[in-house]
DNA sequence: TGTTTTAATATGTATATACATAATCGTCAT
DNA sequence: ATGACGATTATGTATATACATATTAAAACA
C-alpha cells in the first residue's frame, strides 16, 4: 500500500492529501534526494495558500511513513531508504484456490486433544504445560492436494476450540474473527518432503516444498501454531513492496 | 510495528497518542469485539476533557491503520481482521550473514552486457528491447555458499551500471541509494536445484531451495530483476505480523 | 578567546470554530 | 405501504490561534 491514497473518480482529494502526494512524488522520483531539506511548513502553507495545520498534517504523515525526518528548528529532511520491507498478504487458502478457478475442498485428517508436550510448548512458545488441540488437515484444489496443515491450538487461550470437531470448518477461518490477535510471526522456508508430507501432498519423498509457519499471540498469550506445507509447483507467495516504513 | 508509539522514559505521551493506545488496547484485548461501536468523538472528547479535534486525530489514525471503520452519521466500529498482512524485512545478504557470526564473501561469477532477449523482457516486464546487464554472483558465509544471485539490470534506466564491473561491490548495495525505487514485487517459492544451481550452492541436484525473486520499478520504469536462490538449510525468511492495514 | 545566556525559529500539540458531506430518521403526502 | 423530502447527526476537512519544546544562532560576559 502506498501512503498516497488513490483519488476517487472525480479526482477530489483533500488538500493535505495533495500536499502529501506532491512531496512523496518528488521524493520517489529522486527529484528530492535523501538529505534534501524540504520547504518549511510556513513556506508550504504560503505555496498552497493554506494554514500551517494543513501542511503539518501532511508532513506528520510523511514522517510517520518514514519518508522524511523532522528536526525542530532545522526543518524536514528526506530520509534515505532504510530497511526494505515488503508486505506479504496472507490469504485464506480457500480464497487462493478459488482464485485459481478450482473447486476447493477441505478435509480434517486427524484431531487429538492432549496435554502439551515439550515439543508442543516449543512450537507455541508456551511457558507451562496445558491442554492443546493438535489438528492435521488437507486442503485440495480440485482433485489435487494443495496444502497440508499441521496445527496446534492452545486450549488455555481458546477453550471453545475443544468443543469443535473441525470437520466442516477449517481451523483458520474458525479462529479468525473469534480470537483477536495482537501479534504473529511467520517463518518461510523450503524443505524436502518427508514420507508423511509426500503421501499427504501426493508428491515424491524428497521433493521441494514451501513451508509457511505462523505463530499467533493474543495479548501475550500464545494462541496457535500452524505449519502449511505446499508442493513446490503449486504455490508462490507474492509480496508487494513498501518503500519507506521507519 | 505497532501503531501505538512507545512512550519515552518519563512516560510523557501526547493526549491523542494516549487516546489512540487506550482504544487500540481495548480492541486488541478483545474487550471491544469486531462490530462494536466505539464512543462518538464528542463522547470521547468529554471523557478525556479535550477538544473533538484531538479525538479526531486519534480515531483517524486508528481508521488508517485499519483497526476501526468510520461511518458518517453512524459512528466508528471495530473492524474484523481482514486481509492478514505480514511485513517481510528484506535485509542485505551481507548483514544477514554477518548476523550469523560468519565472515561474508562476495564473488562476481559472470557479467554480460547484451540487448534484452524476449526472456529478459519478460523478467523485467520491459516493453521494448534495450541494453541490459546480466550478472551472476555468489554470496558466501564462511567457506559455504549462502546464496546465488542472478540479476538483470535495465541499462536504459540505469546507464551508469554499464561502467561498473561489480567485482568488488555487489549489485544490490550498488543500486540501493543510487536508484530511487518506487515500487517492487517479490515472489517467493520452493524449487528443486537444477544442475547449475547445485554446483553454485554445492548441494545435490534436486535438493530443495528457497527462491526469492524481486522486480523493481522506479517511476514506472523497470530497473532490475533479481533472483536469489538459497539452499534449504541455510535460510528462513522471518516476517513480523501486522494486524490491520486497510 | 572561550563560555554562558538569551533570543530566534521550526516543529509539536491542542483549542475553538466553521462549514462540508454522507447517512439515517421521521414526517408527510401519495 | 411506499416514496420523497427535509431535519438531524457524526464524521471530514480546514482555519486561526496559542503555547510548549527542542535546537540553533547570536549576543553578552568572563
Amino acid at each position: 500500500m502506498s501512503i498516497v491514497e488513490t483519488a476517487d473518480a472525480e479526482g477530489t482529494v483533500s488538500l493535505h492529501q495533495r500536499i502529501l502526494s506532491d512531496i512523496s512524488e518528488r521524493i520517489m522520483s529522486g527529484a528530492w534526494a535523501p538529505g534534501h531539506r524540504i520547504p518549511f511548513e510556513h513556506e508550504l502553507s504560503t505555496q498552497y495558500n493554506c494554514s500551517r495545520m494543513t501542511v503539518n498534517k501532511a508532513l506528520s504523515q510523511l514522517a510517520k511513513a518514514g519518508l522524511i525526518e523532522r528536526r525542530r528548528r532545522s526543518g524536514s529532511f528526506v530520509r534515505r531508504p532504510q530497511s526494505q520491507a515488503a508486505v506479504l498478504e496472507i490469504h485464506d487458502i480457500r480464497i487462493e484456490v478459488e482464485a485459481l478457478g478450482l473447486p476447493y475442498r477441505y478435509e480434517r485428517v486427524a484431531r487429538h486433544k492432549r496435554r502439551s508436550s515439550a515439543e508442543d510448548r516449543a512450537l507455541l512458545e508456551q511457558g507451562v504445560a496445558g491442554p492443546v488441540l493438535a489438528l492435521e488437515c488437507g486442503h485440495f484444489a480440485g482433485e489435487r492436494p494443495f496444502a497440508h496443515e499441521q496445527r496446534l491450538i492452545n486450549l488455555t487461550a481458546v477453550p471453545e476450540a475443544a468443543d469443535e470437531e473441525f470437520v466442516v470448518i477449517a481451523p483458520g477461518p474458525w479462529l479468525i474473527g473469534r480470537v483477536p490477535w495482537s501479534e504473529a510471526e511467520h517463518r518461510i522456508r523450503a524443505v524436502a518432503a518427508d514420507r508423511h508430507i509426500a503421501v499427504a501432498l501426493d508428491i515424491a519423498a524428497g521433493a521441494p516444498c514451501l513451508v509457511v509457519e505462523r505463530r499467533t499471540w493474543s495479548a501475550d498469550h500464545p494462541v496457535t501454531h500452524v505449519r502449511f506445507t505446499y508442493a513446490a509447483e503449486s504455490h508462490t507467495l507474492v509480496a508487494r513492496f513498501r518503500p519507506s516504513q521507519g
